[in-house]
DNA sequence: CTTTAATCCGAACAGCGTCAAGATTCTTCC
DNA sequence: GGAAGAATCTTGACGCTGTTCGGATTAAAG
């Protein structure tokens, strides 16, 4: 498993793109070992450069990272507003969970990277990365907003955009990560993703049709409490 | 952001119970610093013993990982069994759902590593972590069997599933890495997270007992590729 | 008490991220 | 065209990491 990745020799001393050839590199290393296993080392093997280039582009691996996870979020934002804007908010929803998927499935490495433990926008000093983050969630909540049920009743926006959110970093997360092979062992995978993945945005958008009917009757629950960050 | 962590010298030359010293360590790293930030010589550090002594116990670093990974599906496990068998299906998942949160907002370090990228149960040597892990997704898997909508068509129960572990998980790994500032920014977190949390397995309630009229309706949809692994 | 097995240590190795100083090349301005 | 300056990349070094090895120490078994 270790890499020999050869040093890929070029010609002149200047690279001529680095930049673009280290976030390639990071995203590959990512969709093949997981966001553990990256090397800023490896990564500038593989854009055949010494080890400390990449620290005049992006300072260092957690700024490379941030760099991946913005072009996510910018990826993300982006599949999700091409969903049709003229559907009704219910079914634009569905297609926007199933962009989400799609997105995760297409670009594993872009993915993990985005939603990886070491990024955290809200926290960055990469203002691309957070007005990125911030772009792609202001686009799921303000096409809950436009959702009959919610427009009625504007207090249940955050908690429905929650709710949505989860099942599709959920359904998202869970794929990548194969903890779903118990689901679909039994079956050829593409037919299955293609199977759970309709079942579940399908719910979805019925879920978000019956909303409306699913308020009030409070219910006694202990109080959520975490005990450290 | 170094670790000083004293050396923490000892009376006797054997520990007594480096085992869970070293277990509850590396949960207490993961818990502070995230799951990619865990040192094995800071472990060792922390239980004041030599760098090289965890190996007798737990082989690497990975074994001591899939060691909490085993301890997290366990208590994940039984956690969720707790739920009041005497309850309706649907009702009883309900508490299974609040309860996997519970248990993520309880001991974020033991959930981060039990699903943490490093862990692939169905592949790890360590069958403690297989058989664990087969039986917390057993405990949903048949339970979700029992709804009334699932028993009347049992090819239901796999999507099902995964639907539900899909909006629990997704809020567990959302509420646990921080990505709902913009969400609850507003009010007090305790409360916020409770309002969420109650409306979220509300949700997931009604859900469960409306997914009898929400199936057929075939529609089209392009198939789920996956580019690597 | 002696033998055996279980633990733990100390030293070493390669690989890692990062930094400082120097080499090389592109750009700009005269 | 040519020189000054900025941008880019390399080299070498530092401390930290995971892991392995032989040897020291202790507990358990016979």
């Amino acid at each position: 498993m270790a890499s020999p990745a050869r040093p890929t020799p070029r010609a002149s001393y200047h690279h001529g793109d680095l930049q673009a050839a280290l976030l390639s590199a990071a995203e590959a290393l990512i969709a093949e070992s997981g966001s553990a296993h990256i090397t800023l080392r490896e990564c500038a093997r593989r854009a055949g450069v010494s080890p400390a280039a990449p620290a005049h582009h992006f300072g260092n691996l957690q700024g490379l990272l941030e760099a991946v996870a913005a072009l996510g979020f910018e990826d993300l934002a982006q599949s999700m507003e091409a969903a049709d804007a003229a559907l009704p908010p219910a079914a634009r929803l569905r297609a926007m969970g199933e962009a989400y998927v799609r997105f995760a499935l297409r670009s594993p490495g872009r993915f993990r990277a985005t939603f990886g433990e070491k990024i955290r926008p809200a926290e960055s000093a990469n203002e691309r990365l957070r007005t990125a983050a911030d772009q792609a969630f202001g686009l799921l909540r303000s096409e809950v907003a436009r959702l009959p049920a919610c427009a009625r009743r504007p207090s249940r926006v955050l908690a429905q955009t929650l709710l949505l959110w989860s099942t599709v970093h959920g359904l998202a997360t869970l794929l990548l990560d194969r903890r779903l092979d118990h689901l679909v062992s039994e079956q050829n995978e593409d037919s299955a993703f293609e199977t759970l993945g309709r079942a579940v945005l399908d719910q979805l958008k019925s879920l978000c049709e019956e909303d409306a009917v699913a308020v009030g009757k409070p219910r006694k629950a202990p109080r959520l409490r975490r005990n450290s960050r």
